[in-house]
DNA sequence: GCCGTTTTCGGCCCGACTGTTTTCAGTCG
């Protein structure tokens, strides 16, 4: 039921609060899931519904709307539409909702679908509580819990009621999702610990912070070991572990401080390979996956992939091996979301991803003169430390008063002292400055003040609420300005906190490439913005990426490591970063776009 | 309901853990 629960934390009910804009793939996907949870509910056949659930990821995952498809008559060729789902989706395209979801509908109460919110409670849990019970949402389910009617229910002992007990009490802090900012630490903290315990090996973070997911819902550590029950008493009794959740011969499951369930998996050696690939795949990857495989005769697991004709079965220590006993090329953890992966690895078509080496230098930062906490100095003795050769100080434009922004007396000075140590840490230091794009698209510098600066950055902080046409306009304005190299945060967009502001991003992104402005991905874990999906639909128009920190302290120069990630998400190769270009190469990209004079 | 490098019919990814069970259903990832 992961796809219920998808489908609800996705919010189903905006869609029909939507007006005039037409239904999105995003909200036509969230009523097929919705269908597919009543028919769990409904109890219709096992392979009926999982076939709604798959071509609800299809059409999560497909860049045209459902309508240019409807139009087109290729629906269809969407992989897990046929005809019947796909009258569905017109009739929800054109209507919102379709008579099979409406009559769905019809036979539960519009909130039983919370319950599956609850750990623990599925469909057949539900419809039964329902059923015989009358409960109809999370509220009758804490009620019948705590006046103890709940022990009428078949199949429901003394421990299950305890456990319900438990999940209702955690349900707030469960559906949180924690940002990768906070959750990798941890896990390196709980990595590091097993490690040193000496208990076990291989201690590796697998599942979606190894895919370099912005948010994750849990942490999976797997590591192997000949002593897998000690390793795993160790991990339940960490200083980090709240309180166990569950234990067994192979995997425990902790509730750790500050907020988030940990699995640790542990095996024997020779499955290193099988292990780590079957927990860092999401979902959908791992399916398709052993679809494939398994059309060949092969079926994979955590143990190793088996030859079904033969009952042979071969243990794999490295995921490499996995994947070539597949006959594909390996392919990268922040790669294995089920898009077109395993397509482009049995052709040998994936890209060499850039990796934190390939960072040459940072392209935007602050100091004390605007908001930041170290001085310009600090900032460059830092960076020299993390091997950079070149860091741009970025400070805000006067219209940023709330962040000390500079104005043009204040601006002179700190360039004078950026060329007095300019090169005395080994880091060449270049003039920048985080320019303000105002709500018209003019710039917060006058082009003769830009034109004075090494590179500038051009920034939204403000009018978030214009309309998606206004803010496109006011995004081209600023790109079309000879002087602005990077947009940075293009979304505006905080993670788990806002949306950001709405623009036309093909148009924006078409513009930027033509003209050789560079897009941000902002390294704040915080913001990932532009998040991978848009930093890949960048790269396919032909854009330049940076990859920034937006460092306002030291620590925050260490983030580089959440925006490689997030590039490596995307596709990003070397040559797509301008950050991993040599300075010349990075002056060079300034250069190009300038007036001659 | 979808789909085909065995198949237009008969399959559909795989295994661990829990609780209530004398052999398994439900949930989860």
């Amino acid at each position: 039921m992961e796809v219920a629960i998808t489908f609800l934390r996705r919010g189903a009910p905006a869609c029909a609060a939507r007006t005039l804009t037409s239904v999105t793939n995003a909200q036509i996907a969230a009523r097929l899931g919705e269908i597919a949870a009543l028919m769990e509910f409904d109890d219709e056949p096992f392979f009926k519904i999982k076939a709604y659930e798959r071509a609800m990821r299809s059409l999560e995952d497909a860049e045209t709307p459902a309508r240019e498809l409807l139009a087109a008559h290729t629906l269809t060729e969407l992989p897990g539409v046929g005809a019947a789902i796909a009258k569905k989706i017109d009739e929800i395209d054109r209507t919102g909702t379709c008579p099979y979801l409406d009559e769905l509908r019809g036979k539960f109460p519009p909130t039983i679908l919370e319950l599956l919110r609850v750990p623990g409670v599925g469909a057949k849990t539900a419809v039964s509580l329902f059923r015989d019970l009358g409960v109809t949402g999370i509220a009758d389910l804490r009620r019948v819990v705590d006046d103890g009617s709940i022990s009428k229910l078949p199949r429901l002992g003394a421990k299950g009621i305890e456990n319900l007990r438990a999940a209702l009490a955690q349900l707030q802090e469960r559906t949180k999702r924690m940002r990768l900012g906070d959750a990798w630490p941890l896990a390196q903290a709980i990595v590091a610990a097993l490690a040193e315990s000496g208990l076990a090996k291989n201690v590796t973070v697998a599942g979606s912070a190894r895919r370099m997911e912005p948010t994750v819902g849990d942490l999976d550590i797997i590591c192997t070991s000949s002593r897998g029950a000690a390793a795993l008493e160790f991990f339940t009794k960490l200083p980090q572990a709240e309180r166990i959740v569950g234990r067994g011969e192979t995997k425990a499951t902790i509730w750790a401080s500050p907020g988030i369930s940990v699995d640790c998996r542990v095996v024997p050696h020779k499955y290193l390979g099988n292990l780590l690939q079957h927990f860092t795949g999401n979902k959908a990857h791992n399916v398709l996956l052993r679809e494939y495989a398994k059309a060949r005769g092969l079926k994979v697991s955590e143990y190793g992939i088996e030859d079904v004709e033969s009952g042979k079965v071969r243990a794999m220590k490295t995921e490499e091996e996995v994947y070539e006993a597949l006959g594909m090329q390996y392919i990268p953890p922040e790669l294995r979301v089920g898009l077109d992966e395993i397509e482009r690895a049995r052709a040998r078509t994936l890209p060499e991803l850039i990796s934190l080496d390939d960072i040459r230098g940072d392209l935007h930062a602050h100091t004390t003169w605007s908001d930041g906490s170290r001085s310009i100095e600090e900032m460059a003795r830092a960076s020299a430390e993390r091997k950079r050769t070149y860091l741009s100080i970025s400070d805000h434009s006067p219209g940023r008063a709330v962040a000390h922004g500079l104005d043009e007396k204040r601006l002179a000075e700190q360039m004078a002292e950026i060329r007095s140590v300019r090169d005395k840490y080994g880091v060449h230091l270049l003039c920048s400055s985080e320019v303000d794009i105002r709500a018209d698209g003019t710039l917060d510098w006058p082009d003769k003040t830009l034109a004075k600066l090494d590179i500038v950055v051009a920034s939204i902080h403000s009018a978030f609420s214009r309309s998606k046409d206004e803010q496109t306009q006011r995004l081209l304005k600023a790109i079309r300005n000879p002087y602005v190299n990077i947009i940075g945060h293009p979304t505006g967009a905080q993670i788990e906190k806002r949306a950001g502001y709405e623009f036309d991003t093909d148009a924006v992104f078409r513009a930027a490439a033509e003209t050789g402005t560079a897009l941000e991905i902002n390294s704040n874990p915080m913001r990932l913005d532009l998040n991978a999906s848009l930093a890949r639909r960048a790269k396919e128009l032909g854009c330049t990426i940076a990859i920034d920190t937006d460092a306002h302290g030291i620590d925050w120069l260490d983030h580089m490591f959440y925006g490689v990630g997030t590039a490596r998400k995307a596709g990003l190769t070397k040559a797509d970063v301008l950050n991993a270009r040599p300075l010349a190469g990075v002056l060079d990209f300034v250069k190009r776009k300038r007036p001659i004079r």
